[in-house]
Formats: structure tokens, C-alpha cells, sequence
RNA sequence: GGUCGAUUAGCUCAGCGGUAGAGCACUACGUUGACAUCGUAGGGGUCACUGGUUCGAUCCCAGUAUCGACCACCA
């Protein structure tokens, strides 16, 4: 016999080694069944289960185990990621910790590389376990790794990276370039425009003199204290705004707008720039805004992205001041850009205040403003980003973009919700070229070797690359690594054997889906849309399916440093897997955040265990799914024909939902169809058939109900697919055997399972009980008051259906007894139900006067719906232009309310007589 | 500046061109051996505002307000 509780904490682990154990989570590789598979977000490797990925892992799971039980040949693709930068930063961080005299420096590429290995291999089992505990069925003997096995030669996972770098080289769409970086001066790194975060902070704006070389002077217009103009002053300087001083060190001209009349005569004179002494051109330029500031603008092209621009069409030099960890720079480049010597390689923020000084000191500053300004952190690294000027490997997305965007617009890959699809235009029709190299250790070494004199030979190996160069040539490979969505971006087809070619890539490429929040679009969908296009010739997807971000209870990110992060393993720990997925799948709305509480999670728990108490009745009473599947046709009770309908139109709607990504819907449905009509009732309804004396509805009840359990187990399976799992097989202690686990069984269909006469009896007594109840609560008639029902005017249908559940009536509605009467009884309080009019004989347990104002109330409030429709039937332009049937339906309200009204009228009148 | 989204019960959110729903919270009462992690009943809403389309708008359209997200830029 079932316990009372599922436990959760026990179960899962085992009911989980025995699918991984019996191979359930493998492809059937039957070639008649549809193929269905999903690739996984990999999560980084030394990474830890968070909230978005128990979110994005559950709704994966759900649909894998759906299209698993529809009979598909299923892959879930697992794998993890190498995550460069951030996998890096975690063990740089551990030999600091460490505290010994170890660093990467110290170290060297070779060693610290293999430390990362090492890490690797000790902490990346940690989120696969953690996958699995949140029940993922995943191919786990499938998973890959993005940066391949170690040390391994041949590796296919490193091979494909480079086959797609070497091809892309040589069809001219990846090239190296010199040009500006978002540089990250704590990693040392290029890093691309998508890892750069602006974040608004407290800064200033410098308003700065350069005072102007050879005496010129010029008029410039000054302002009251109002904003007025009051006239002009004479200027012998120019004045410029920035936000980074510092740079000022490398200006080498001073924009204005061609237009602007204020500086017109200045263009082509000279500037003398302070502190370093350079007489550097004004010039003019379409970019500088006259309305903005002063319309002055210092140009340091080597140090930001517009003025690189503006130089390179004024001809301006390209003056770098930084080094690759942003501070001034000493010896040649310092000489070059005649820096003094007491601002050599002073950090840029030290730099900063210096030349602050200088112009302070100096008179040369105008104004000092205090303002919120945007400013660029790298995304991992926390520090400002600064514009460097490098040399990096580009690959020429503009290009790889055109398919990718054709593919969304002809409907090969459908975005759901829908409404993304516009964000991934908007991105990819004004795509930049994608910076992919990065000076760091960690990842895929670019597979380019130099030779003496900078030739470049691209190839698969440096076998190759030396067969290029020629025997004896001194070879010397880039030693800059991928960018890890590089090999992100390939993840759909390197997973499956590419560049081989394999059965599997026959079967699984293009996935069903994809599944990922919206925050990725860019960095890996529309990579993968590009690099799949490019290399399979085909989408890597049929849908993109973006789901919601989880947030806290008040709708704020989850983050550490505000301390609301919500552990997804603690909640597994306390309300066990099945509640944490059924959350979130039901509050996956599409379009919408999902505000998680610990609230709804409990009450989703409380479900497992209603679910848990009902199959534990079920057993008690013997009710198993005996002889199979079950036959409508041969089902007599009108109880059992409704619930098998029910099940039907919950089975669909369940199906429906789930294949149309609405997640939330199909669990509402789920869950109702569980709770409020099998256990409230259903299971209700037919213990009087089980304690019953006549054998042939009791086994046919018995039959029934154990099948609708195994029903409900199997919809229910994909969300909740411990608890399912584990009754499947308790349930079976005492009942039929089973033939395997639940999560291999065959979702169900349900074809010629309603019965629109049972529904229509049921219904009708369900409402009288809902209707007795309601009025014995309005009315306070105690509990345990079991008070006479007549039932008046009874039709021949109504009096069959009576005879039928009286039983059922009496006790759910507690009544004693119900018998049919010819008129209603003096001091009973009436319901009208369908045709007839319940007479319940309250009369010496209730107050009239409360009976009567809860008459007059009803009644009232059936006026005015009969207004209401009244008005509409009367409307002229409403029965020209409404629908017929909507037309019908208002005529049949309106004479329901009005046959309601009259009795409910009637039974006022007798009340007022007895109470007079 | 551009784009997208949101505004419905105290809270969190579904929903829909034709009687406004759920969960939680709240109130009352708890019988009847599956379940107190429960049951039954109840209170509570001008569906942000203003216009328009329509026989009919919470729903469609336009505008306004507030909130949020993303992209771009800010010398």
C-alpha cells in the first residue's frame, strides 16, 4: 500500500538511475518513426545550475518526453561549453586564491592550459548531475564537450571548429584587420560588441580649453544667467567636452561642424593640445553636433569609435596613448606621442585625475558637470572597456547573415512567440563584422601559422600549413584562441559527428527546436542560423522557441550582489523536482516574465501529493486498469462514460498545448482536469458504485477509475515525470503488471470517447450539488444537518436521472431524503434546476428572513440579466448584424432566466405567506 | 533616439469581439477514513485613461500615462 507522502528526496535519484541504467534516454534509431531532436543549451562547463536553466531544461524535457511517447525517434543532444573568458577567469582566480607563487604568467600557456583541463575534468560533472536531478532526459552517453576531449588527436569536435575556420578563410569571409576593439584591460582581450555592456554611472563631463596656436582669436557668443544671448566674448581657445580626460593625450585634431558658424573661420587653424604640447588641425566634419555641447569636438582616433571615423576622413593620425592594460604608455609610443615623463604608464584612472590637475591649474578649464553618463563594461570582467586599436580576425557576418535572414523570412525557421523575429532582423540586417579572436589561453587556438616574414597559412594542422609553407620554413602559429561562440555557433551539427558524416547527422540536422531565452538570440541563434546555412546548406531548426526570463517575486533579476537568487537545487531539495518544473512550465505564458515564489511551488507540491492520495483511494478500492484499454462503447455507468470524455478532451488539450509551445495551458489542464474534476469529483461520485453490492458497475467503476489514473499519469509524465514514474510502478504492486516504465509508454489518443448524454446527465448532477451547497452555506444550514429535498415538477428525464444518483445527491449534498413531490413544501427553500425546482426543507433550521433577502438578491439579479438581453433582443441593428446563433443563445438565456425568475418568484410569495 | 512588451481581484498572473477566470492571500464552516500538504462555501474587479471601429469592446485600431526590456548613441 502507498505510503502517505511521495518522497520526493528518495525517489528521484532512483527512479532516475533506472531509466539512465535500462537506456531510455537513447534514440530508438527506429527509421519509420519521425526523428525529433533538440540540442541542449550547453551550459558552462565549471558552471552551476541557475534558475534560467532549470527553466529552459524543464521545458526542453517536457517537450522531449512528449514527442518520446508520441513514438518519435527522440534525441536530446547534451553537452556543455568551454566557456572561454569565464572558465579562464575561475582558474586565474583559484591559483590567486591559492596564494602560493603560481599565476597564469608564472605557469605558461602549456601548463595553465592543462590546469584548465584539470578543472575541467574535477568540477564538470557538477551541472550534469544537477541536469539529471531536475529529471533532463538527455542521450548523457552522447554528450559533447565545445572544445573536444583532451589531447586527443584527432578530435572531431576540434576538427570541425577548424574545418570552419579554414574553409570561411579561404573563401575570403574571415580576414584579419586592424581596427578599433571594445579592448578588456583586465583580461587583455578583444572582446566582441555583444559582451560589452553599457551600464549608466555617476561621471562628469570635462569641459576643456585647448587654446588656439599662432594668436588666433575669434567671437564666440555668450549667454545670460536666463539662457539669453547677450552678445559675444573674444576667445583665444576652443573648448571640447569628453568624459575620459585622459585621452586628450592622444587628440591629434579638433572637430567642428562645417556648418556651425561659430568656429567657421577656425577650420584648418591650429590647436596648441596642453600638457603634451602638439599643435594639432581643427577640421571639419559632419559628426560633431553644433546643438550639443559646445559643437567642438577633441578627435582621438586610436581611443574611440566615432572619432576613428572622423579621422580617417579627416586625415588625422592615429595616436595610441594606452597599453593592453589601459595605462599610459612608456618608451617609443610615449616618445611618439611626446608624452611627459610624470604620466608614463600611470594607470588611465591615475592619468585621469592628472590631467584634471593640469587644467585646473592651468586656467584651461572651462566647466565641470556632474551627470549619469553610459559607459561599457565588459561583461565578465566588470572593468571599462576601452577602444584599442589591434589587430584581430574578423568573419564577415554581413555576408553569412543574408541566408540567415532569408531562412526567418521564408518561414524555414519560425521564431515562437513570433514578435522575435523582428528582433533577430533588426540585429542582422545591421550586423557588424564579429571580432573572433581573443587574446586569451582558453579555447580553440586559431589555426593560422606566420611565417618569417608575416605570411599567413591557414590550415588543419600545422602539418598542413608547413606542407604550404614549404619543407624547412620556420612556422609560428596565432596565438590568439576563438571566441567561444565560434564554436557555439556550430554546436547543431558538431554534435552530431560533422565534419563526418554520420547516420545521426542524417537523421537529427535540422533539430526540432530550439529552446533559449531571448538574451541569447544573438550571441548563438543567429550564429547558428548562419554557420548551419553556411556549412549544412540547411537550418539548423525548424522553430525557435523563446521562453521568459525567471525573476524574483517582485520582478527583479536574480542576481548575487542583491542577494534574491532562488537555488533551484534547494527548491528540488525542499518541494522535490516535479513541483519546481510544474512551476515553471505553468507560469511559462508566452511574452512574459515569470515571477517565481516559493508560494506556488508549495502548491504545486500539495498537488503531488493530492495527486499521490487519490491513487492511493484507487488502490484501496481495487481500481486498476484490469483488462487494458478501455472500451466506451462497452461502459454502461453514465459516471464513467463522462469522466472517460473528460479525459479525452483533457488528453487533446494537453497535446494541443504542449505542441504549441504554451507550456502554462497545458498544465492548467492537467491539473484541473486532476484536481477539481477526477478527485473532487469523480472519485467522489463513485464510491457509492464501489461500496456498492451490485458487482457488474462496481468492476466496471473499478476498471474505469484505474484507468483514468494510468491516463492521467501519462499526460501528466512529461511535467511531472517522477511522481508519475514512481505510482507507475508502486501501482502495479497490487494491480496488473506493466510492460516497462511509464516514460516509454505511447501518449495516448482518444477517438469516439465522449458521450455528449453522459455529460449532459453528469452535468446536470453536478449542479445540483454545487447548487445545495451553495445555498446551505448562504443560509449557514450546519454540516451536519442532513434537511428533506423535494423535487418539484419534475420532467420524465430529470426523474431518471434522479433515480439514478440519488444516492450520489444525497451524500455529496447531504440531504435525507430526496423524494419527488407535486408542489413545494410549505417553508423549503427553492433552486430552480433545469426544468425542475429543488425544494430543500430548511425550514425549521434557517432564518426566512435571510431566505428571503437571499430570494429577493437572486432574483433580482436575474432582472437585470433579462434587461440586459432584453435590450440587446429589442436592438434592431443587433438582430440585422449578430450572428444567428448568438441570436438563439440570447433568446434561450432570456427564457431560462425568465422560467427561473417565475419560480423563484413563487417561492418568495409562499415564504412571505408563512412568514405573515 | 529606435524597437518590443506590460497595465485584468489584496498579490502573482491566465484569458477572450457576445455572462470576467485561476492560484495564493482573506472570511466562515468542517462533517462523509484517499488526502488538514485537505474539504465545502463566501467576499472581492469601471479589465490604466481618452477617443475610434462595431449591433456589441476588457479584447481590434489610434492616442495618452505609467512601468519594464532590448538595440543604438551621448564629444
Amino acid at each position: 500500500m502507498l505510503d502517505q507522502f511521495f518522497n520526493a528526496a528518495e525517489a528521484e535519484e532512483q527512479i532516475y538511475k533506472r531509466w539512465e541504467e535500462a537506456g531510455c534516454f537513447k534514440p530508438s534509431m527506429d527509421t519509420s518513426a519521425e526523428a525529433y531532436a533538440i540540442v541542449i543549451p550547453p551550459p558552462n562547463v565549471t558552471g552551476v545550475l541557475h534558475m534560467g536553466h532549470a527553466l529552459n531544461n524543464t521545458l526542453q524535457d517536457i517537450l522531449i518526453r512528449f514527442a518520446r511517447m508520441q513514438g518519435k525517434n527522440v534525441l536530446w543532444q547534451a553537452g556543455t561549453d568551454h566557456a572561454g573568458i569565464a572558465t579562464q577567469m575561475v582558474v586565474e582566480r583559484q591559483l590567486a586564491e591559492a596564494g602560493g607563487n603560481e599565476s597564469r604568467a608564472s605557469l605558461g600557456r602549456e601548463a595553465f592550459v592543462d590546469r584548465v583541463w584539470g578543472w575541467k575534468e574535477e568540477s564538470g560533472g557538477k551541472i550534469v548531475g544537477q541536469l539529471k536531478r531536475l529529471g533532463a532526459s538527455c542521450d548523457w552517453s552522447r554528450l559533447r564537450f565545445t572544445m573536444g576531449e583532451r589531447g586527443v588527436e584527432d578530435d572531431q569536435m576540434q576538427a570541425a571548429v577548424r574545418k570552419v575556420f579554414v574553409d570561411l578563410y579561404n573563401d575570403g569571409l574571415i580576414y584579419r584587420d586592424k581596427r578599433l576593439v571594445n579592448w578588456d584591460p583586465h583580461f587583455q582581450t578583444a572582446i566582441s560588441d555583444l559582451e560589452v555592456e553599457p551600464k549608466e554611472v555617476k561621471g562628469h563631463y570635462w569641459h576643456l580649453r585647448y587654446p588656439l596656436a599662432d594668436g588666433v582669436t575669434y567671437e564666440h557668443p555668450v549667454f545670460d544667467e536666463d539662457g539669453e544671448p547677450a552678445g559675444t566674448e573674444t576667445r583665444d581657445y576652443i573648448v571640447v567636452a569628453t568624459s575620459r580626460p585622459e585621452t586628450m593625450l592622444g587628440d591629434t585634431g579638433v572637430a567642428v561642424h562645417p556648418d556651425d558658424e561659430r568656429y567657421k573661420d577656425l577650420v584648418g587653424k591650429d590647436v596648441i593640445l596642453p600638457i603634451v604640447n602638439r599643435r594639432i588641425p581643427i577640421v571639419a566634419d559632419e559628426y560633431p553636433d553644433p546643438e550639443k555641447g559646445s559643437g567642438a569636438v577633441k578627435i582621438t582616433p586610436a581611443h574611440d569609435f566615432n572619432d576613428f571615423d572622423v579621422g580617417k576622413r579627416c586625415g588625422l593620425e592615429v595616436m595610441n596613448i594606452l597599453t593592453s592594460i589601459a595605462a599610459i604608455v612608456d618608451g617609443d609610443e610615449a616618445d611618439t606621442a611626446a608624452i611627459p615623463a610624470e604620466y608614463r604608464g600611470l594607470d588611465r584612472f591615475e592619468a585621469r585625475k592628472k590631467v584634471v590637475a593640469h587644467f585646473e591649474d592651468n586656467d584651461l578649464m572651462q566647466e565641470i558637470e556632474s551627470l549619469k553618463i553610459e559607459q561599457p563594461f565588459g561583461d565578465r570582467s566588470g572593468v571599462v572597456i576601452e577602444p584599442w586599436l589591434t589587430d584581430q580576425w574578423y568573419v564577415n557576418a554581413k555576408e553569412l547573415a543574408k541566408e540567415a535572414i532569408a531562412a526567418v523570412q521564408d518561414n524555414r525557421t519560425r521564431f515562437v512567440p513570433e514578435n522575435w523575429e523582428k528582433t533577430y532582423y533588426n540585429w542582422m540586417n545591421d550586423i557588424q563584422p564579429w571580432c573572433v579572436s581573443r587574446q586569451l589561453w582558453w579555447g580553440h587556438r586559431i589555426p593560422v601559422w606566420y611565417g618569417p616574414n608575416g605570411e599567413v597559412y591557414c590550415a588543419m594542422s600545422e602539418a598542413e600549413a608547413q606542407a604550404q609553407a614549404g619543407e624547412g620554413v620556420p612556422l609560428t602559429q596565432d596565438n590568439d584562441v576563438l571566441d567561444t561562440w565560434f564554436s557555439s555557433a556550430l554546436w547543431p551539427f558538431s554534435t552530431l559527428g560533422w565534419p563526418g558524416e554520420t547516420d545521426e547527422l542524417k537523421t537529427f540536422y535540422p533539430g526540432a527546436v530550439l529552446v533559449t531565452a531571448f538574451d541569447i538570440i544573438f550571441f548563438w541563434v543567429a550564429r547558428m542560423m548562419m554557420q548551419g546555412l553556411q556549412f549544412m546548406k540547411e537550418i539548423p531548426f525548424k522553430d525557435v522557441y523563446i521562453h521568459a526570463l525567471v525573476l524574483d517575486e517582485k520582478g527583479q533579476k536574480m542576481s548575487k550582489s542583491k542577494g534574491n537568487v532562488m537555488d533551484p537545487l534547494d527548491l528540488i531539495d525542499e518541494y522535490g523536482a516535479d513541483a519546481l518544473r510544474f512551476s515553471l512550465a505553468s507560469q511559462a505564458a508566452q511574452g512574459r516574465n515569470i515571477r517565481l515564489s516559493t508560494k506556488r511551488i508549495e502548491g504545486y507540491r500539495n498537488f503531488t501529493t493530492k495527486l499521490w492520495n487519490a491513487a492511493k483511494f484507487c488502490q484501496m478500492n481495487e481500481c486498476a486498469n484490469w483488462n487494458g484499454p478501455v472500451d466506451p462503447s462497452r461502459v454502461k455507468e453514465p459516471v464513467n462514460q463522462w469522466i472517460i470524455g473528460e479525459v479525452a478532451r483533457t488528453g487533446e488539450a494537453v497535446a494541443k498545448a504542449i505542441e504549441g509551445y504554451r507550456f502554462n495551458e497545458a498544465s492548467d489542464a492537467i491539473y484541473r482536469f486532476t484536481w477539481n474534476v477526477f478527485c473532487d469529483w469523480y472519485l467522489e461520485l463513485i464510491k457509492p458504485l464501489l461500496n456498492g453490492e451490485d458487482a457488474e458497475p462496481k468492476a466496471e467503476t473499478r476498471r474505469v477509475a484505474g484507468w483514468v489514473l494510468d491516463e492521467i499519469l501519462k499526460l501528466l509524465h512529461p511535467f511531472m515525470p517522477f511522481v508519475t514514474e514512481e505510482l507507475w510502478e508502486k501501482l502495479s504492486e497490487d494491480g496488473p503488471s506493466r510492460d516497462g516504465f511509464l516514460m516509454m509508454q505511447s501518449w495516448p489518443s482518444y477517438d469516439g470517447f465522449e458521450n455528449a448524454e453522459a455529460d449532459a446527465e453528469m452535468s446536470w448532477a453536478l449542479d445540483f450539488v454545487s447548487e445545495i451547497r451553495g445555498v446551505r452555506g448562504i443560509l449557514n444550514v450546519p454540516a451536519g444537518a442532513k434537511p428533506g429535498l423535494a423535487v418539484v415538477n419534475a420532467g420524465t428525464e430529470t426523474k431518471k436521472r434522479l433515480e439514478r444518483h440519488r444516492e450520489v445527491l444525497m451524500r455529496l449534498a447531504r440531504l435525507d431524503p430526496v423524494y419527488v413531490d407535486d408542489n413545494v413544501p410549505a417553508g423549503a427553500v427553492s433552486i430552480v434546476l433545469g426544468d425542475a425546482t429543488l425544494a430543500l426543507k430548511v425550514a425549521d433550521l434557517i432564518d426566512q428572513k435571510a431566505e428571503g433577502d437571499r430570494l429577493k438578491k437572486r432574483i433580482s439579479g436575474i432582472e437585470k440579466d433579462i434587461g440586459g438581453i432584453e435590450k440587446k433582443l429589442t436592438n434592431e441593428k443587433f438582430l440585422a448584424n449578430a450572428p444567428p446563433e448568438i441570436i438563439e443563445e440570447q433568446h434561450t438565456r432570456k427564457a431560462n432566466a425568465e422560467s427561473e425568475r417565475n419560480k423563484l418568484t413563487d417561492a418568495l410569495k409562499q415564504l412571505e405567506a408563512i412568514g405573515s
